[in-house]
DNA sequence: TCTATTTAGTTGCATAGTCAACTAATTAAT
DNA sequence: ATTAATTAGTTGACTATGCAACTAAATAGA
């Protein structure tokens, strides 16, 4: 019934945040599907983890661009699931240390398979040439608008 | 600081994100810049009812590709504001007539001068065949995902 | 006609993001 | 060394989305 097309619907900004809404629920549908209870937000927090092992919440902060007190209430949400573990810095007490319980460990092989494929199906439904485009185009929108208030230009 | 990149940053998925949460965030500060205290969201909706000026909240929820529930919710976003007002339809006592008040209206003009602006200042950016690429591809990708667990197809 | 199903909308609970105000710890500056 | 500024993280208030359970009204079916 819904058509994926509103009035406004011809500008880039509108499209990539209809673009995004579905991506994020496909993936999370599929997570769900492989019985893995992790939302993508989630996600890009543990990938930084299985990459780095230990990290602050700055430093992931960084890493997924969002701002801190998103990781906050996402690092509680991993948490919750005892996916994490939460640890004082002993060299600089302002810092959390953030690490990955077993269970959190376990969940990266499954995790990313679910990812990769996901990609995979996506990707497919484009020839190389479009898709080097739009993400190029998508980049650049990035670039210009994410930070455009906080960087100075 | 942030760098518009994290891990997992090559899937058109997760880029797509990034350039949608640029966007709005973006569009919203323009929106505050000119005094207008709205909404993407609710402006979407704003969109519609400066169209069709009487609605119902299950068609402004296909309108928009939302479902009925954030409409619930957006709607009262917008009636606190006083720029929407609810009634129930008489010839049908299910469904609310959602029509625009005076100030609504008022918001046509400044509200949509705002998005012309900051979409063609966004366009400006590429040329005219990367853009239509990329329109083509999230159009596509809409289609496929956003409601492929419903649509059967 | 009376029951069953569908439709429109609301509400509760969960997740996510932003902004502003706040604490605590650290570093810089005089 | 003491104060001032910065940094890490949390919390509260607001907005947005999704799912499930719910009410009320309308329609379909027997």
């Amino acid at each position: 019934m819904n058509r994926c097309e509103c009035p406004v619907d011809e500008s880039l900004g509108c499209i990539t945040n209809l673009a995004a809404y579905g991506a994020r629920s496909y993936l999370t549908r599929q997570l769900a599907l492989n019985g893995i209870d992790m939302t993508i937000e989630q996600f890009k927090v543990m990938v930084v983890l299985w990459n780095e092992n230990v990290s602050t919440q700055q430093a992931i902060a960084d890493f997924v661009g969002k701002d801190k007190t998103s990781i906050t209430r996402l690092i509680a949400g991993l948490e919750k699931r005892a996916l994490i573990r939460r640890t004082i810095d002993e060299n600089d007490k302002r810092c959390n240390l953030v690490t990955l319980t077993p269970q959190g460990i376990a969940l990266e092989k499954p995790t990313m398979q679910v990812l990769d494929q996901a990609n995979k199906a996506l990707h497919a439904e484009f020839d190389s040439e479009e898709l080097a485009t739009t993400l190029r185009v998508l980049k650049k929108m990035c670039h210009l608008l994410h930070y455009s208030s906080k960087d100075s230009e």
